[in-house]
DNA sequence: CAGGTAAGTTTGAATCGTCAAACTTTTTGG
DNA sequence: CCAAAAAGTTTGACGATTCAAACTTACCTG
């Protein structure tokens, strides 16, 4: 098994490969992301390219290898599973989890993961919407796009946030933008880059468009 | 926050010392308990009683500080608590969860161990019976003898099981012998160092002298 | 294209937890 | 009491992970 920290650069590198357009990580973008020094990814990449999970060229990008990506996946699955049964059985906020789930995803065994798994009837998405990939890796695709991709009437459903941070997501949540609800977008202001949305039984909530990128919606 | 390493120290020490008619842990029985060599085992005691967590002399035993107690005891409130919840929530059988519990206890933070708390209605005993500390670290006091001490014909009560070994405990609970089942002694034999019991509805078991100590019962 | 800046690499050192092996103290059985 | 045996301590080394700082390469801008 991948030790803990590797398990951390492991989830570093698939995210980010994922948003990229070349598929390939850089060094100062794994170091931000997992908290280190740019000299410590460096020589960590270098570790795990020796162990096969991950591919690298001198001053080039990095990416994982099938056996890298299988792990991060599931690290992954971990993550989700363990968020969405601190919020459904031991009703904890959604705004803190993710961060609670970042220590316990190192510690838990298969068998009792997959007791979770029982547990929750098999969870197909997290409490931010995330798809939890299938004890076989495989991860159902996910529709939608940004909430600032729709224009004002559109009427939307949440899909999901892709902004863990405790912060945005309760600031969020007290305006009805939760994975699930539906809700109008009511204006855009191309002149204040903002964009307004209003779910219903709640008040109206202005936010940047640059924030909006991290709501994932589907029309409705 | 003690490391994963400390907090193992500090979970073999106290229970040795609270085995130990001086109060007090020996090395060697720190070392086998930790699963580690002697010399480990001694370099990191020095360091724990340079963090005030232990004291020792040269050639002498080791006893925790109040400090070090206390945060001993957090950990086995942990390890109880995790255990009953992989029981009773994920209905995991009681003879792996111990193994489990094991590794889940130093990743799990308070908010997450006092909402598992909450979710499990407080309980005062893990599946084994063993006592779990509370919040404030007080454990509630136990009562029982072995059941090696009682007699042919006594009616009892399991209260707990205090070895933890998987293979034992699946033994016995085939049997019928788990904690809060009552059985009667049917027969001990001194020559042949073993006790018969017999729980209803089950067969009855003979077992030896010394396995029958890890079997603490009240009279019922 | 020439610099300058941003990104990446290397090196030397530190910490933690561990072992093996040499060494020291205590304990214990005759 | 005294020589083994048992218990405990120390030392030197190692792997993992990290940092700071010196150094190298790549990229971008005027």
């Amino acid at each position: 098994m991948a030790s803990e920290a590797i398990e951390n650069y492991l989830k570093a590198i698939y995210s980010l490969s994922r948003e990229s357009p070349t598929g390939e990580a850089g060094m100062k973008a794994i170091a931000t992301l997992t908290g280190v020094t740019v000299g410590t990814a460096s020589t960590m990449v270098k570790r795990m390219a020796g162990a096969k999970l991950a591919k690298y060229e001198r001053f080039g990008g990095v990416r994982l290898t099938a056996r890298g990506e299988r792990a991060a996946i599931d690290v992954q699955r971990r993550h989700r599973l363990i968020e969405t049964f601190l919020v459904e059985t031991l009703k904890l906020d959604w705004s803190i989890v993710h961060a609670e789930a970042e220590r316990l995803e190192h510690a838990i065994s298969s068998v009792v993961l997959e007791a979770l798994d029982i547990h929750l009837h098999h969870p197909s998405v997290d409490p931010h919407g995330d798809p939890i990939p299938g004890p076989d890796g495989k991860i159902r695709t996910e529709r939608g796009a940004a909430l600032s991709t729709f224009a004002p009437g559109s009427k939307i459903r949440v899909a999901r946030i892709t902004d863990q941070g405790p912060a945005f997501l309760s600031f969020i949540a007290e305006h009805g933008l939760r994975p699930g609800t539906k809700a109008i977008v009511a204006a855009t202001e191309s002149a204040a880059q903002s964009i307004t949305v209003h779910a219903s039984g709640y008040a109206a909530v202005t936010m940047a468009v640059a924030a909006a990128e991290s709501i994932i919606c589907e029309s409705a």
